[in-house]
RNA sequence: GGGGACGUAGCUCAGUUGGUUAGAGCGCUGCCCUGUCACGGCAGAGGUCGCGGGUUCGAGCCCCGUCGUCCCCGCCA
């Protein structure tokens, strides 16, 4: 029989009881965690998504409690009044919060029942996805998935508090609209008043905040839903959430602030201090230290160790002299044995045009001179693994050799990039050997152990462990070789470098764009762009990209059309949340 | 669209070369227990080995098909 809620109120969460609490009277409802019973005597741990408290029913002092905790089972909802006490010296549970008091008991009231669920939220291992979604609430009683919950309230609180300071307005866009042309397939809704026709879901809302601009709203954000109708992966989903933004008259400069802003203040609720500003490198610099355009900073970056070797030598290992020749070093991991080399074959793509020698000491003893000075020019000490990556002669790729003052070409990328693909494959294999992946570990969890508690302890120091950087620059274009056209590397209302405009038509390869991506720790966080606001240049961005004047109405037609109602020099930002 | 792994008790999983009645831990049910906190003790219930077909004297195990789940590639401007 279940007992009526009546006019009882609850004092306290179960959770947020300590010693400075005890002698209080007191009120707590919740789920039975777990139940002891040791016959006269019972403990029920009740829980909300505070915590956890003790509950003890004593059949001497209470005898109508302990009746009721007799009947009781896991994850029935209680309610419990009585006197916190602090435990004896020897019952003190350190493991818990809440581990130095416990509830004295007078009264348990049995507010509901519960069928058995396959799964308990007490439980250690946790049942297979399927089952989880099925009981969905049940699994969201689990204490990991309450702390996720609030540490994402948490941290877009902060996010919308720092937008807001900065003058931002928080709009919402519509989410049944016109299809636009972005890259992935849409979603669709049928329109039950238009028999045949759908409505599409967005996948971004880039067109939107563009009009936002044009109208003047000047400084706009929202943490807005995209929906993207591709494959799935482990850590893609259909649905998902951007913190979008754009502001009018921007320079880049002001992008990275408010981002910045942004996103330290969403670390600091997650109790992670990162440094302000953040570092910058351009896309080719990027590409030249990191191979990659998402560069992982935590490990040492490549080394162009050309200059090392003489054109003789280059010629026996057989590397194309005229591509660089990079040295790769991961810290501590050691000597490998042939046959751990070997496994590693697998991870570096040859397809990219380029080779490497991953047996650092036979190198020596033929290239001593060589190696000397690869050791000067990347500090590696003893323990470290080197590889060396070069382009290879008998794999040219099919790529245009053009080079522009200062510029990386495509080969050049495309053995840089095969270096760092490798670097962040063999980083990934030894992380337990260079442990540089490991402070990341750390803080996350002693962050995660921070937002268990309502007042969090002083904030931890991320900078060694979450390593932000932006990357700016990127190419214009994309040679897309399956449809033999270019296209545009971020999107087509991105803007082109004013000094590189010139080469729009003649030579698209060369120029760049006002365009960047905010990476950390070999992630993309985020990206953005100052756009293109006037007619003239997106007539000439769509000319190169060979768009005919039709086409581009057919598919932006209103937007083009917006542009020419004076739109203001505009540019933003968007980060997955 | 392509590739891989998996599917055995409510949950997590083991099951050897194809061989008698398919196991463990947790959970569940009953009884005992006044200081536990992943309490403990005793007893017990619980299985269409995803499904269909085949090979075999004999299939959880081998083969074919099928359904489902997860992961990866393509895809995600």
């Amino acid at each position: 029989m279940l007992d009526f809620l009546g006019t009882l109120e609850r004092t306290h969460r179960c959770g947020e009881l300590r010693a400075s609490d005890a002698g209080k009277e007191v009120v707590i409802m919740g789920w039975v965690n777990r139940r002891r019973d040791h016959g006269n005597l019972i403990f029920l741990d009740v829980r909300d998504r505070s915590g956890i408290i003790q509950v003890v029913l004593d059949k001497e002092l209470v005898p109508e409690g302990h009746a009721k905790g007799e009947q009781v089972r896991p994850e029935y909802v209680v309610a419990a009044v009585g006197k916190l006490r602090l435990r004896a010296k020897d019952a003190i549970n350190p493991k818990m919060p809440t581990g130095e008091v416990e509830l004295e008991t007078t009264k348990l009231l049995v507010l509901n029942d519960t069928k058995l669920a396959p799964f308990s939220p007490a439980d250690e291992a946790i049942a297979n996805e399927e089952v989880r979604l099925k009981f969905r609430y049940v699994d969201l009683r689990r204490h990991e998935m309450q702390r996720n919950f609030r540490l994402r309230h948490d941290i877009t609180l902060a996010i919308r508090e720092s937008l807001s300071r900065q003058g931002f307005l928080e709009i919402e866009t519509p989410i049944l609209c016109k299809s636009t042309p972005e890259g992935a397939r849409d979603f669709l809704v049928p329109s039950r008043v238009h028999a045949g026709e759908f409505y599409a879901l967005p996948q971004s809302p880039q067109i939107f905040k563009q009009l936002l601009m044009i109208s003047g709203f000047d400084r706009y954000f929202q943490i807005a839903r995209c929906f993207r109708d591709e494959d799935l992966r482990a850590d893609r989903q259909l649905e998902f959430t951007q913190v979008d933004l754009e502001m009018s008259f921007p320079r880049q400069d002001s992008v990275f602030a408010v981002v910045e802003d942004f996103l330290t203040s969403g670390f600091a609720a997650a109790g992670i201090t990162l440094p302000k500003p953040f570092p910058r490198i351009t896309y080719d610099e990027s590409m030249r230290l990191y191979g990659s355009d998402k560069p992982d900073m935590r490990l040492p970056g490549l080394t162009d160790v050309r200059a090392a070797f003489a054109d003789a030598d280059l010629d026996s290992l057989k590397f194309d002299p005229a591509l660089p020749v990079i040295a790769l070093r991961i810290p501590n991991v050691g000597e490998l044995s042939r046959k751990e080399r070997e496994d590693n074959h697998p991870l570096f793509d040859e397809k990219k045009g380029a080779k490497f020698i991953d047996d650092f000491k036979r190198l020596a003893k033929s290239f001593p001179a060589a190696v000397d000075k690869i050791r000067e020019l990347t500090g590696a000490q003893e323990a470290d693994f080197v590889i060396i990556v070069a382009g290879d002669p008998a794999h040219h790729i099919q790529a245009s050799d053009t080079k522009f003052p200062g510029r990386l070409s495509e080969r050049e990328i495309a053995v840089f990039s095969a270096a760092g693909n490798f670097r962040v494959e063999l980083s990934k294999k030894y992380a337990d050997r260079h442990g540089a992946f490991k402070v990341t570990d750390e803080v996350v969890v002693a962050a995660a152990a921070n937002s268990e508690a309502d007042v969090k302890p002083g904030p931890l120091d991320g900078a060694q462990a979450f390593q932000p950087i932006w990357v700016t620059d990127f190419p214009m274009f994309e040679y897309d070789a399956e449809h033999k056209q270019w296209m545009p590397a971020h999107h087509p209302f991105t803007s082109p470098h004013e000094s590189d405009m010139a080469n729009l038509l003649t030579d698209p390869a060369s120029v760049r764009a006002n365009c960047y991506d905010l990476a950390m720790n070999g992630l993309e966080l985020g990206s953005g762009s100052i756009r293109i606001h006037s007619q003239d240049v997106q007539k000439q961005i769509f000319t190169s990209l060979k768009i005919s004047e039709e086409e581009a109405k057919a598919r932006f037609g209103f937007f083009l059309d917006a542009l020419e109602y004076g739109t203001p020099p505009h540019g933003g930002h968007r980060a997955g949340a």
